[in-house]
This record gives structure tokens, sequence and C-alpha cells, in this order.
DNA sequence: TAGGCCATCTGGTCCT
DNA sequence: AGGACCAGATGGCCTA
């Protein structure tokens, strides 16, 4: 099927155009001042576009009136455009790392919610019930994995993303399910974790690496040992909600600060790059996988994108 | 100190 | 004519 291409992005450009459009989101018939007039040693040339090709004067410089209320618009619309690029960070899923302050990049965001919308494409593409049948589990090793290893401890196995700093608007991710259902299907959790932490977080910049550096070394080292032996009440203390914290990512991985009783306690080396502060409160990062199917989700006019067991998260 | 990110100013173009 | 949009330039701030 044919999609429709409102803004001609489909259209492979030729490699001057390339260079040409490399921060144009549209197409715009002016592009074509390569090359500075003899007429006009300052670089501006006068547009053919139009009927005639009859020169036009170089505009005048705005008034100082017109400046500065063309300024104070600018203002105003480079706010909203922010103002929209902070109500997408807190859409779209991802470790938050604003323990220090730090927020996602813009060029981070935009990255992070096409992966976001990616993967829920997929999720919408997929029966609800798929991933919780007998016959789905054996078509995803990831899931089947999970399955098994919460019913042989009734234990948490699906590893859970939180979105947003506040755990009133998080929107869970369920990890196998995106392992699953996206192109590069995994074929256990350590993978799964690894693919997670390059797609969503290792590759979006450098302000997510220790975010990144946590997830990866959890995925390439101990991840599916840890996510198998994390004992429920251990992992329900913890979150992936920097509000919630209340351990660093140390005490995590080394099982000190008091987790839970310690569950998991030792399991990791300290080779890890990481702050000493830098929080990982994992509550809910652990859900029972095998239990909790996901959650119908249903975009047609239902601002809420999972419920059940799952807070919500409101696309304004 | 270099590089990344960002806000702001500015001028050019497009549209109403 | 004036507003919206865009991209280049610039300087500040922060981090490695």
């Amino acid at each position: 099927m044919a999609e429709f291409d409102a803004n001609n992005n489909s259209a492979a450009p030729s490699p001057a155009e390339k260079t040409q459009e490399k921060y144009s989101l549209r197409p715009r018939a002016t592009l074509k001042r390569e090359e500075p007039d003899d007429d006009h040693e300052d670089g501006w040339r006068p547009t053919t576009r139009g009927r005639s090709a009859k020169r036009r004067q170089k505009p005048k410089p705005l008034s100082r009136y017109r400046r500065k209320t063309a300024n104070a618009r600018e203002r105003s619309r480079m706010r909203e455009i922010n103002e929209a690029f902070e109500a997408l960070r807190r859409a779209v899923p991802h470790l938050a790392v604003d323990a220090h302050n730090e927020k996602l990049t813009k060029i981070t965001t935009l990255r992070l919610a096409m992966k976001y919308i990616s993967a829920l494409s997929g999720l919408l593409s997929a029966p609800a019930t798929a991933l919780a049948t007998p016959s789905a589990q054996s078509s995803c090793p990831a899931a089947a994995a999970n399955a098994s290893a919460s019913a042989g401890r009734g234990l948490v196995a699906g590893a859970t993303i939180m979105s947003s700093s506040s755990p009133s608007s998080s929107v869970p991710v369920d990890l196998a399910a995106l392992g699953c259902l996206s192109p590069s299907t995994s074929d256990d959790v350590d993978s799964l974790l690894s693919e997670y932490a390059t797609d969503l977080l290792g590759g979006a910049g450098s302000e997510c690496s220790s975010a990144a550096s946590t997830v990866g070394f959890l995925a390439d080292h101990h991840s599916a040992a840890f996510l198998r032996d994390l004992p429920g009440a251990a992992a329900a203390s913890y979150a992936l909600s920097p509000s919630s914290c209340s351990m660093s990512a140390t005490d995590v991985i080394i099982g000190g600060g008091g987790v839970g009783g310690g569950g998991g306690g030792g399991c990791f080396p300290s080779p890890l790059q990481l702050s000493a502060d830098f929080p990982v409160d994992v509550a809910a990062a652990f859900l029972p996988f095998a239990d909790h199917p996901l959650p119908p989700i249903d975009f047609n006019g239902d601002p809420y994108m999972f419920e059940d067991n799952f807070a919500c998260t409101e696309f304004s």
C-alpha cells in the first residue's frame, strides 16, 4: 500500500539537494543561493521566483520597532516549540537522568520519540493477548524465557522502562514485547536490554551515557540473571523514576543500600562507570510479565495509552 | 580548552 | 504590509 507522503519526504534527493536541504524540512523554491551574486558582494541576491525575472530591490532592514516586535515574536515562537519539546520529553519513555539536572536534548527527544512511535506501531499491529499465549511465547523467545523464569520463581521477568520523572505519569514499555515486535527481535533478555539501550539511549546522545551504560552493562553482563534472581519484594522497591529514587545505581548494581533485603546482592562487579549517586530506582521496572499480558491499547479518542496495572499518561 | 547544546538576533522567503 | 517560518551567526553555559 502506497503511503501518503504529504511532505514529500520519500523522494530521494540528489547529493546537491541533500547538501542544500540538510536542515530544511520542507521544499523551498529559493534554496538556490549557493553562489554570491557579483552585484551583491554581501551575499544577497534577489529571487527570480515569480512571473518575471525582474530583479527586486534589496529589502530595507526592518525599522527598529519592527525588528523588536519580530524578535519578540520569534522568542514566543521558540518558546512554543520548547514547550512542545517539554511535553514530548514527558511522553517519551526514557531512563530519567535529571538527578544531575540533566534533560534529554531536543535531538535526543526526537530520536526517542521516533523509536517509541515505531515500537508502539509494532504493538498496535499485534493482537493484544498474543504475547500471553503459549504459541506466542514460543514464537517470542524473550517472552517465553521471561514467562518460564517467572513461573518457576514467582518473580518478575519483564523489564519496564518508565517515562517521565513522575511515576504517576509513566508509560511502561515492556521490553520483551518491544523485542518481539521490533524488526530486530532479540532472543533473550540480555540482547533485548542491549538492543533497547542501544536504540533508545546509546545512540541518542552523550547526555544519556550514564543511563545507557547502566542498561548497557546490565544487558552485556548479568541482566538476565539479575532479572531472574531479583526477589519480588526488592523489585517492587525499584523504579526507574528519579523522583521516587531511593538508592543509587551502585546500590542497585552491587546490591547495597538495603535493596529490599539485598536481593541480587553482589551480583555485579564494580567496574561500572557510574557515579555513586546516579539514581536507578526501579520500582515497577520488573513486573510479572507472564501474569500480565500487554494491556490493550486504543488510541481512538482515548488519551490514556495504558491502563490496567499501569499508571496512565495523558498526551495532551 | 574544545565541543555540544541552547537562546537570541537577524535577514530572507513565503503566505494571507 | 505584516506575520510565520526558516536558517545562519553569535555568544553563553556546561562538561569531558
